[in-house]
DNA sequence: CTGAATATTTTACGCGCGTAAAAAATAAAT
DNA sequence: ATTTATTTTTTACGCGCGTAAAATATTCAG
C-alpha cells in the first residue's frame, strides 16, 4: 500500500484502468459491475487505500446513504445498547449511521432535526423524548424525511413506529406478582416524560380490574430523566410515611426500581420473596443493571434484539418504497418476564 | 417563513438582496461581516429557513467545522455524560460534533477512524479503548489529523492528553481505607482492557508501601466490557473460597464494584462500616449509579466538568494552533473523595 | 463464428459552493 | 468635503463527483 497520493477518482480511475464513471458506479453499487471489473477496483483500493470525497459525492444527490439515529438520553445504558446493534445493522447494510442524543432536552431534539434535515440521510431512526417533544417539528420533520419512530411512539408521525407492547410488559409482572403474593401497587412519576409510562399505568390498571383487585397507583414528584433518584426520593417519601398500600410495589420502570430498591436499603426495608422479606419488588425494561441491584430485579424484559432489529429492516423496507408506506405501520413486540430475587 | 423554497445560496443571496460571496462570507464566519449585512442576512434566514448545502460547502474546503467524539463503549453511562457535555460545548464554539462508539470493539475503532478521515474533521476528541487499540492504526491517525486523547492515554499519540490522575484516585481512596479500618485488598480484572486500571494497581502498591503495609491484589478472569458481571463472577470466587485477605477491598473502578457488591449481597455478606458488617468496599470512578447501589458506594469522583471541559478547550486550542503543539500536553485532574455508605 | 445482450468507455455538462482579484461602494476620520 | 480604510459586488474559475448519451468492447448462447 501507500505508492503515490491519489488525489481524486479521475487519477484512482487511471491508475486502476478503468474509467471514471465506471469507478464511480462501482462505489455506488460494488454488484452493478462486472467481477473482474470489481476484482481490479478493489485491488486498487488495497493498493492506493483511495476513499471517494464524501462531499463531493453526497452533494448532487437528492438522498443519501446516510442514516440518522436519535436517542432521547445517551446516558441510559438501554439505549447505548441499542443504538450498538442498529448502527451494525445499518453498516452491514451499505449505509453510513450518525448518532445523535437529545439528552434529555427538547430544544436540542429540534436541533438535531435541523442538522439532520441538511444531511439529507436516506431514512432516519428516531426515538422521540415524548411528552416534552416538539410535536409541530418532528411532524414537519417526518413530512420530509423518511422516518421510522422506536422505543417511545408519537400517534401518526413518521411512517412506522416498533416498540414494545407495554400491554404485554405490565400483564405479565401484574399476573406474577398476585398470583404469587400481595396483589401489586403502582409505582411511576406523577408527570412522566414518556409515553410508555402512560400506556403502563392504563395496563395496570386495566389488568388488576380484570383479575377483580384493587388498584393502588403511587405517583411521585419529580421531573426531567434523573429517573434513579427521583424514584430513590419518591421511595423514601413514601417508606418514610409508611404509606405502603400492599408489600409489593410494581415499578414503571427499571431506573425507578433502582431508586426505589436504594431507598428501601437505606431505610432496612428487606426486599425479596421470602418470608423474612418487607415487601417485593419489580418492574418493566431489564435495564443493563437490573441483574446487579441488590436483591436483583424481577422485571419484564424487552425483546431488544427485535426491536432494534426490526426497526432497521422496517427502514430499509422503507427506503426501497421511497420514503413512503401506504399505511402507517406499527409494530410492538412482547416482553418476557424474568425472574429474580426482588419479588 | 416559507415563502417560496430556495434552492441555493445564488438564489438566496438575490433575496436577501446581498452577493453570493459575502453570504458563502457570512456562512463561514458570521462576525466577518458587517453589523447591518449580518441583520439583513439574519432576516432572510428567518423568512426563508435557507441553510446551505453542507456537502457543497465542505467540498472544497481543506478542513470542515466538523469535530469528531471517539468513545469506546456508549453503554457505560459514564461516557454518555462526557459526550453531553462535549457537544455542548462544541456546538456553541460553531462546530459539528459528530458522535462515534467503537462499542468495546478495536475493528470498529479501525473503521471509526477510517471514517473519521473521509469527514475531514477540524479536529477529533478520542478516547480510546486501551490495550486493545491498534497502536499503529491511532498512531498514522494523529499524524493526519488533530487529535486530543481523553480519558485513557496512549503515549506519545495525539498532540495533548485530558485526563484524571489515577495517583490522586488511590491515593484518597487507600489512605482513607486505611486510616479508618483494615488495610485494603485491590480488585482488580487480571487483563485490563483500560490502561488506567494498570496507573491504578501501581498507585495502590506504591501508596501501600509508603504507608508500610502489606498490599494484596485480587485479580480476577474475564475479558470485554461486561465490567459487571465480571466483578460479580470473580466477587463469588473469591468470597465463596473465603479468600479474603482482610476485610476491606478496594476495587479498581464503580463497574467492578457493583458487580461485587451484588456478590455480596448475594452470598450474604454485609458491606458497611459498621460493626455489624462484614467488609468494607470502595472504588474509583464514580459511576453514575455508584449512588444507587446498595451500600451506596464509597469512591473517588473523577472531575468529569473539568476533564471534559479541558478536553475541548484543548482542542480548540490545537485547531487555532493549525493542528500541532510544540510539544505534547498532558493535563491531569485530581480525584476527589465521595464518603457513602459501603466503606 | 455470429448476433444479441450486457458492460464499459468517451465525451460532456452540471451541482452548490469556495475563493481569488479587481472594481465599486460605504463608512470613518480628518 | 476629501482622503483613507474597510466592506461589498462583480466576474470568473475550479473542486470532486454524478450522470446522461452515444460509441465501443466484452460476454454468452446457440
Amino acid at each position: 500500500m501507500g505508492e503515490r497520493k491519489i488525489r481524486n477518482m479521475e487519477e484512482f480511475a487511471s491508475v486502476s484502468g478503468i474509467s471514471r464513471p465506471t469507478v464511480s458506479k462501482y462505489f455506488h453499487d460494488p454488484t452493478s459491475v462486472r467481477a473482474t471489473t470489481r476484482a481490479r477496483i478493489e485491488a486498487a483500493i488495497e493498493q492506493y487505500g483511495y476513499r471517494p470525497n464524501i462531499y463531493a459525492m453526497n452533494q448532487n444527490r437528492e438522498l443519501t446513504k446516510n442514516i440518522g439515529v436519535v436517542v432521547p438520553y445517551l446516558a441510559d445504558p438501554f439505549f447505548g445498547e441499542i443504538v450498538r446493534v442498529i448502527e451494525r445493522r445499518c453498516i452491514e447494510a451499505g449505509f453510513s449511521p450518525s448518532l445523535f442524543s437529545s439528552h434529555g432536552s427538547p430544544e436540542q431534539e429540534r436541533d438535531i432535526l435541523d442538522t439532520l434535515r441538511s444531511l439529507k440521510p436516506a431514512g432516519v431512526l428516531f426515538a422521540p423524548l415524548g411528552r416534552l417533544s416538539d410535536k409541530a417539528a418532528i411532524e414537519a420533520f417526518c413530512r420530509n424525511v423518511p422516518t421510522v419512530l422506536f422505543d417511545s411512539n408519537i400517534e401518526g408521525m413518521g411512517e412506522a413506529f416498533v416498540g414494545s407492547d407495554n400491554y404485554s410488559f405490565v400483564s405479565q409482572t401484574v399476573e406474577y406478582l398476585s398470583r404469587t403474593g400481595d396483589p401489586a401497587a403502582f409505582f411511576e412519576m406523577k408527570f412522566p416524560a414518556n409515553p410508555n409510562a402512560n400506556k403502563r399505568r392504563r395496563a395496570y390498571l386495566d389488568m388488576m380490574e380484570r383479575l377483580g383487585l384493587e388498584p393502588h397507583v403511587l405517583q411521585i414528584e419529580g421531573t426531567g430523566w434523573a429517573f434513579e433518584e427521583i424514584g430513590r426520593k419518591g421511595g423514601l417519601d413514601i417508606l418514610n410515611r409508611g404509606a405502603l398500600p400492599t408489600d409489593t410495589i410494581l415499578c414503571s420502570n427499571d431506573r425507578l426500581a433502582i431508586g426505589l430498591l436504594s431507598a428501601c436499603y437505606e431505610t432496612g426495608h428487606k426486599v425479596g420473596r421470602g418470608p423474612e422479606c418487607d415487601l417485593r419488588v419489580a418492574s418493566h425494561d431489564d435495564h443493563p443493571f437490573s441483574r446487579y441491584t441488590c436483591p436483583s430485579l424481577t422485571t419484564a424484559a424487552h425483546d431488544y434484539a427485535n426491536v432494534s432489529g426490526h426497526s432497521v429492516e422496517t427502514l430499509f423496507r422503507l427506503i426501497e418504497s421511497g420514503g413512503r408506506f401506504e399505511a402507517r405501520e406499527e409494530t410492538l413486540f412482547s416482553a418476557h418476564l424474568i425472574m429474580r430475587a426482588s419479588a
